[in-house]
DNA sequence: AGCACGCCGACT
DNA sequence: GTCGGCGTGCTC
């Protein structure tokens, strides 16, 4: 007998394993590896997805049926099935958590709760409930408790029934096809019957003679005809002259023509660069590339060529982007090379659309992928290349479950295609840079912009001295002459601010208060265009006080300055400026990012100016200004990687001046001009940024020196937040080699988020071979008291350590 | 997660 | 005595 081992859609600890079903006889056939399916659990119904097909169980008990398929075909292949083993070992998290973020969002059920009332009552709080139905949906927010008692109450008397459905989210877009089911003649001899006032059916009729040769039409097609309806249709089908069907439709988030583009001719540097790489793809081999190249020296170029590699020898390739580069510059790059056998995963596409790029590239129709973070799961077969633009970018971290780093990810689905992975960047991350000095990586430079451009000249301006000197608050006397300069000669400019909103927070002069959010230990953020103050972490929004909560005093007054606020102040300094903003909130709405970039390409505006997300990826050939207005924000920051983030924000921003015919020019405006970071970003030495930062690594004892694991403690209560990470220390300090540095316990620096209490932990180390075993003791221990409110996260690598 | 079971104190 | 609070264990 045939049996089942299903992991089931419950991310908890104790049921992290597979459990043995039987399967019915009728679905033998179909069922495999990878399926969902439908499986009672306890009292319910839950999704849940075959791991093997087994003709032993190790169960002892009864065992249950599998309910229904959730699919005719797997949705997890077998490079994803061994993949999410790997994986739940490696970031400490639960192994259906793993899958199911291998999947697009819509494979994840939804689960639903119907009541059905078995005997009608003339009890008038029960009806209040039912509403005069038999049989409603449980919803726990639209019942008060009292009425939620009362059902608990029937269920216990059996006067209710509860039914649990799991809901398959995932459903194609149909659309209604039409076909003839009459021949030509039959058709012709239908014509002359009808009446001559059946105009619809005639216009029908003619139709299908016209076009006899095609197969089926699309009944939306039809009806876009003079007097056409889809009763007309309806009423044809009827007649039997027709016939009506159902077919899949493939939404396309891309459909505006896109120009075709050839490969461009290639540089020395390029040449070497791609022949070392498609060497690998040739052979199958696969060795991890790092392509270290200036802002501007074709990167992109090498990328597709090598992908283009991939391709002739009938295999497939994956194009990493960070979230904020996946630009239409980019993909209309891509797909201008690649045509239709390009699929893109972003985050700006609807859950349906990603779905269908998912099943385009899972039925093998795209061969090439380009997407952001999430991507890296695609489930393309026979990879032939796996490319990672922008490697040090921190939008590759998943910053919760499972907290993968792509990166890691890459390498492992580069040995399991035996493909080479290329990682580029002009500022690669550190510890890639050192991989690459000790030959782990194969290091490609590229150290020429192509057509041999100038880099942009960088001027540092020392803002302590201009507020001194000439008391001016956002724009420097050098920097402001330069934009009115460029707006003259009808050049662009881009501003960049990372800091969105009006000002940074408000405070009441009299008595210091801080406007705070009251669920998170952080202040709130001036929003002039909405009126409000709102949150940044949580979303938290509440009207601008006009006096101080605390002391009543008027006085109150907002502080520092964000976009918003600058965007203002600019206006007035330049009047005839025409200003672009772009920061989270003027992208928030679908397309609005592709919007704004457009009209600063078209010219509409001479000042982009925007938080950190206009840094990378723009290629705007008339912008020969960039003007970093703090370059200190991220400095300021108590975490180790403050000055390599500074350096490669400082230089992606840089690249965008200048990038064709005209020299560019960058004005960095800094409180803190003898920063090491900040003086070597004006030389855009990155090999001399990265022996200098690896002397301050080693020093510290930092990565790439040390591995870091952060464990997060939270609970809704502080005492026992505190509690429980002195317990994990403790526990860590019996349990790890006397070589390993433990950081901490600490309060996070910001204590409190939504409501929760954190407190954090630090583990250096360089060996430790036990760390795996130790870490899941922890996970094990401190299970029993989650539905007490207590969190415990591990976070292998961490990015942020505040 | 979601539920049953079992052990406690506070009531008709 | 029993209703309903919450802590604990289990789900193939």
């Amino acid at each position: 007998m045939e049996l089942a081992e299903i992991l089931v859609d419950v991310p908890t600890m104790q049921t992290n394993q597979p459990y043995t079903y039987q399967i019915p006889t009728f679905m033998k056939e179909e069922l495999q590896r990878g399926m969902r399916v439908v499986v009672p659990f306890g009292h319910r119904k839950v999704q849940g997805i075959v791991m093997n097909v087994v003709h032993h169980g190790t169960f002892n008990g009864r065992l249950k049926s599998i309910d229904s398929l959730m699919d005719l075909s797997p949705v997890i292949n077998d490079e994803m099935y061994h993949l999410s083993f790997w994986l739940a070992q490696k970031t400490f998290s639960f192994q259906i958590t793993c899958l199911l973020t291998m999947l697009p969002s819509v494979m994840k059920a939804k689960y639903q709760k119907l009541i059905k009332l078995l005997q009608p009552t003339h009890n008038q709080s029960i009806n209040d409930i039912f509403h005069g139905q038999k049989v409603i949906s449980f919803n726990s927010n639209s019942l008060s408790d009292e009425q939620i008692k009362l059902l608990l109450k029937l269920k216990r008397q059996k006067k209710i029934q509860v039914n649990y459905v799991v809901k398959n989210q995932a459903k194609s877009k149909k659309e209604i096809a039409v076909r003839s089911k009459l021949s030509k003649h039959q058709l012709k001899q239908a014509l002359e019957q009808i009446p001559k006032n059946s105009v619809a059916q005639i216009t029908v009729l003619k139709f299908f003679i016209q076009h006899y040769d095609i197969s089926s039409v699309k009944q939306s097609f039809l009806t876009k005809l003079n007097h056409v309806s889809a009763s007309t249709i309806k009423n044809m089908q009827d007649k039997g002259w027709l016939i009506r069907f159902k077919v899949e439709q493939y939404r396309n988030p891309y459909q505006r023509p896109i120009k075709r583009n050839y490969p461009l001719k290639l540089n020395y540097h390029q040449k070497v660069a791609v022949n070392a790489i498609t060497r690998s793809v040739d052979q199958q081999n696969s060795n991890v590339f790092l392509l270290e190249g200036v802002t501007g020296s074709g990167k992109t170029e090498v990328y597709l060529q090598s992908i283009q590699k991939a391709l002739i020898h009938n295999r497939t390739a994956l194009m990493l982007v960070p979230e904020i580069s996946l630009t239409p510059q980019m993909v209309n790059r891509v797909k201008g090379r690649f045509g239709n056998l390009v699929a893109i995963l972003h985050s700006g596409l609807s859950r349906g659309e990603k779905y269908d790029e998912w099943r385009r590239i899972n039925n093998g129709n795209a061969k090439v992928v380009v997407g952001v973070r999430s991507a890296i799961f695609a489930p393309l077969k026979n990879i032939g290349i796996i490319v990672m633009d922008e490697e040090h970018d921190d939008s590759y971290k998943q910053e919760d479950a499972p907290r993968y780093s792509t990166r890691e990810v890459a390498k492992w689905r580069g040995k399991y295609n035996h493909c080479p992975v290329v990682l580029g960047s002009a500022t690669p991350s550190l510890e890639s840079r050192a991989r690459a000095g000790k030959n782990v990586y194969h290091l490609l430079k590229l150290p020429e912009r192509i057509n041999h451009q100038a880099l942009p000249q960088i001027k540092i301006v020392d803002m302590r001295e201009q507020i001194a000197n000439y008391g001016v608050k956002n724009f420097s006397k050098p920097l402001l002459a330069s934009i009115k300069e460029k707006i003259n000669r009808h050049e662009q400019v881009v501003l960049m601010l990372n800091r969105r909103g009006y000002s940074s927070f408000i405070m009441c002069r009299d008595c210091g208060f801080v406007l705070k959010c009251p669920n998170c230990d952080i202040s709130l953020t001036l929003h002039m265009s909405s009126h409000t103050m709102r949150c940044h972490y949580c979303g938290h929004e509440e009207p601008i006080p006009t006096k101080c909560p605390n002391c009543g005093s008027k006085r109150i007054g907002h502080y520092g300055s964000g976009t918003e606020k600058v965007e203002r102040e600019l206006q007035q300094l330049i009047p005839e400026a025409k200003i672009i903003r772009m920061d989270v909130d003027t992208t928030r709405r679908k397309g609005s990012h592709e919007r704004i970039l457009n009209r600063f390409g078209q010219g509409k505006a001479n000042i982009l100016l925007g938080t950190q997300m206009i840094a990378k990826g723009l290629d705007f050939p008339n912008v020969t200004l960039v003007g970093v207005l703090n370059a200190d924000t991220a400095l300021q920051l108590p975490d180790f990687r403050s000055g390599e983030k500074t350096f490669q924000l400082l230089t992606q921003v840089s690249g965008r001046a200048g990038r064709a015919k005209k020299s560019g020019t960058v004005y960095i405006q800094t409180y803190n001009p003898d920063n090491y970071a900040i003086r070597l970003a004006e030389t855009q030495n990155y090999e001399r940024f990265y022996t200098k930062e690896m002397g301050i690594r080693h020093a510290a004892g930092y990565p790439p020196y040390y591995f870091t694991v952060r464990i997060t403690v939270s609970d809704l209560k502080e005492v026992r937040s505190a509690g429980e990470a002195n317990v994990v220390f403790h526990y860590l300090q019996n349990h790890l080699s006397d070589q390993t540095i433990l950081l901490g316990p600490t309060q996070s620096t910001i204590l409190k988020i939504k409501r929760r209490y954190y407190y954090q932990i630090i583990i250096k180390y360089k060996r430790e071979k036990n760390l795996n075993s130790v870490l899941s003791h922890i996970l094990m221990n401190t299970q029993k008291d989650f539905r007490r409110g207590l969190r415990v996260e591990i976070d292998p690598n961490p990015l942020k350590f505040i």
